[in-house]
DNA sequence: GCATTAAATAGAA
DNA sequence: TTCTATTTAATGC
């Protein structure tokens, strides 16, 4: 297998203040991947052997209760850390990490996760606050899921997409990867149902713009003041 | 205000 | 065609 190129890490956050050695014996230790849409890269209750580094793509972390209904817990930009809860002492994954769009991953065994945290400058603490962003995050939801209703749980969820993965197109801004409604009722604790009237009604209203499973909001102000946004 | 059920339409494989 | 995504209406809590 050809050797990866140094500059596919080199500007990401966790590996920044690394110099071009250490950036080499990383990816030296890497194996690459490549996942369709819809894939599973790891799932949920399986052996956490592995972390991995999203490179290009989008990935949806999911869990499925007993039942078999699906929640989605979030979705993970290009550039992070993913499947890491492992390194940090679980011998299980959490959930399941599904691609969202055609993606590329890097993986490393997990016994390398507390090498990286000794000898690579700036990796723990990246570790760290990345950690800390997503438990802000997270308590954000919960509290969102606990207090609004259906209308602004929607909005948000919609402005939180947009805001980590939206790409300007003509007339506004476009979510980056395929969500059909159903994804956002999973992730908003509705129905699809509920979702399409929603999205329907703010097609109308000039708000956004929707094909299946591409979303562009057009704007987003107006979505803002939809979600009951506090800060 | 929102879920559920059901039925129709339309795009993609 | 068959499968999947989406819309829309009717009904009930």
């Amino acid at each position: 297998m050809a050797k990866l190129d140094e500059s596919l890490i080199a500007a990401l956050a966790p590996f920044q203040k690394l110099d071009r050695h250490q950036i080499r014996e990383i990816l030296d230790q890497a194996v690459p991947k490549r996942h369709d849409e819809g894939s599973e890269i790891f799932r949920e209750g399986e052996e956490a052997d592995r972390f991995f580094l999203l490179l290009d793509g989008f990935v949806r972390v999911v869990r499925t209760t007993p039942t078999g209904e699906q929640v989605i817990l979030r979705h993970i930009p290009p550039g992070q850390l993913i499947g890491i809860a492992p390194a940090l002492g679980r011998p299980t994954y959490p959930a399941s990490a599904l691609s969202a769009s055609e993606s590329l991953t890097l993986a490393w065994p997990v016994r390398l996760w507390a090498v990286f945290l000794e000898r690579y400058p700036g990796f723990a603490s990246h570790a760290m606050s990345a950690m800390g962003q997503r438990f802000q995050e997270l308590h954000d939801h919960v509290t969102e899921l606990a207090t609004k209703a259906v209308e602004q749980r929607v909005a948000a969820c919609v402005l939180r997409m947009v805001n980590q993965s939206g790409r300007k197109v003509e007339g506004g801004i476009e979510i980056a990867f395929p969500v059909t409604r159903a994804n956002i009722a999973e992730m908003t604790g509705t129905t699809l149902h509920t979702v399409s009237r929603l999205l329907s009604a703010w097609e109308r209203d000039g708000i956004v713009e929707s094909r299946r499973k591409h979303i562009v909001v057009t704007a987003p102000h107006r979505l803002v003041i939809l979600s009951g946004a506090t800060g």
